[in-house]
DNA sequence: ACCTATTCATAATC
DNA sequence: TGATTATGAATAGGT
């Protein structure tokens, strides 16, 4: 239709093409429109031209976003899913990650003394050296850590000692009061519950074996807070 | 064109409605064709009849996948990512799968005596004695598998020399090897080795600890096997 | 599904 | 780009 018959095949001059491109476009547009309007059907047309420009008619449906839906749509027309192979790793992964959480939870709970049925004897026994030495380790920390609060402290008795002498000597004896004994028996006061604290204090770390995030099971399932397999 | 001039408005005759779209979605089909070889473009078009039928016209590329290829470069061209949500969701999952992850290998450290420097003289005391109360379960889950071990390795003996008894009986005296004594000693060797596994064996828990499966890292880099964070 | 009068889309040209 | 127009294509309505 035209001055002439023209034949299907690319047009070569690059502005002509362009020129037919535009008149084109808006003519399968319009039958685009007129196709949904008159036969009450769903239409996603989606062009780029040769120099990469975009146009694309979407039927209005009742759908907040008609391309998904026409998308949708076609996914369960053709049964391919586009996005399988994205899916599907990601799927994977997550997969993936869920196991090793449930090794590492089995981990924890072996450590903790649970669990203990399916070892062999070789591994409990490795086990128990573990733990041994683990305690070791932490009992090495845990007077080391003492130790530095210890001097800390008694650095600061003295600081503070020698503060309060030289204000003594500043202000020449004011009432009778013996402010060095007074702030130096605070302190001690103070080393005594680390003390204290440190043999005696609650257990917390059995409280930080369960952790207080949410938990992630299947799909996005809150709410367990324990160390189960999932 | 046509007969007559139609206004374009939905066709009440559902017939007429599946007539007409039949006979225009295969004009429109032919011009998109039209359009990709002119034009030298891409062209996606889509449809679904009032009745659900589906079609699509799909310009030929030299990606695998059309379609996807087509619809990668509407997001591109819209900026709209049609899967975010999906795709989202599935991160988020992602992210807090490796966040519990991580912290599941932190208590797991602290418990073989690693990355203790944050922990409080409190924590420490909690897992010190955490430790030790795992390790006296360990020790008794082992020297009860121990006991039951010995009990069955006893039973097996004594079925066994209850056996060869029975078997010198029938025969009445065969060579002068004392099966009795022979067996016996076999299977205490066995009970031997496994006492002797039970207290000096290779320490194989220390392996365990080292997942044998792929670490998930972010967006599935694999390869790192320790439990240092991510 | 075919026919064809008629309307429409558009190639060529400016 | 935009308008014009001669021409071929698409199709409404009928069979």
């Amino acid at each position: 239709m035209g001055r002439g018959k023209i034949e299907i095949k690319r047009i070569e001059n690059a502005t002509n093409r362009q020129v037919t491109y535009s008149k084109r476009r808006a003519g399968i547009m319009k039958k685009a429109r007129e196709l949904t309007v008159l036969c009450d059907a769903e239409v996603s047309l989606i062009m780029f031209s040769s120099t990469g420009k975009f146009s694309e008619y979407i039927s209005p449906s009742s759908s907040l976003n008609p391309t998904k839906r026409i998308f949708d749509r076609y996914q369960q027309a053709t049964g391919i899913n586009l996005w399988n192979s994205h899916y599907e790793s990601m799927q994977n992964n997550l997969n993936k990650l869920k196991e090793i959480n449930n090794r590492l939870r089995r981990e924890i709970r072996q450590r903790m003394g649970e669990d203990l049925e399916d070892l062999t004897m070789v591994e409990l026994r490795g086990l128990e050296q573990n733990l041994e030495s683990s305690l070791k380790v932490v009992r090495e920390r845990k007077y080391h850590v003492l130790t530095t609060q210890t001097d800390t402290y008694k650095k600061k008795i003295r600081s503070h000692t020698e503060t309060n002498h030289n204000l003594l000597r500043e202000f020449e004896g004011g009432d009778h009061v013996d402010p060095h004994y007074a702030l130096a028996n605070n302190q001690e006061g103070d080393y005594e519950a680390a003390l204290e604290l440190a043999n005696g204090g609650p257990n917390i770390f059995a409280f930080r074996l369960q952790p207080s995030q949410p938990n992630l099971h299947d799909g996005g399932g809150y709410g367990s807070h324990d160390l189960r397999l999932a």
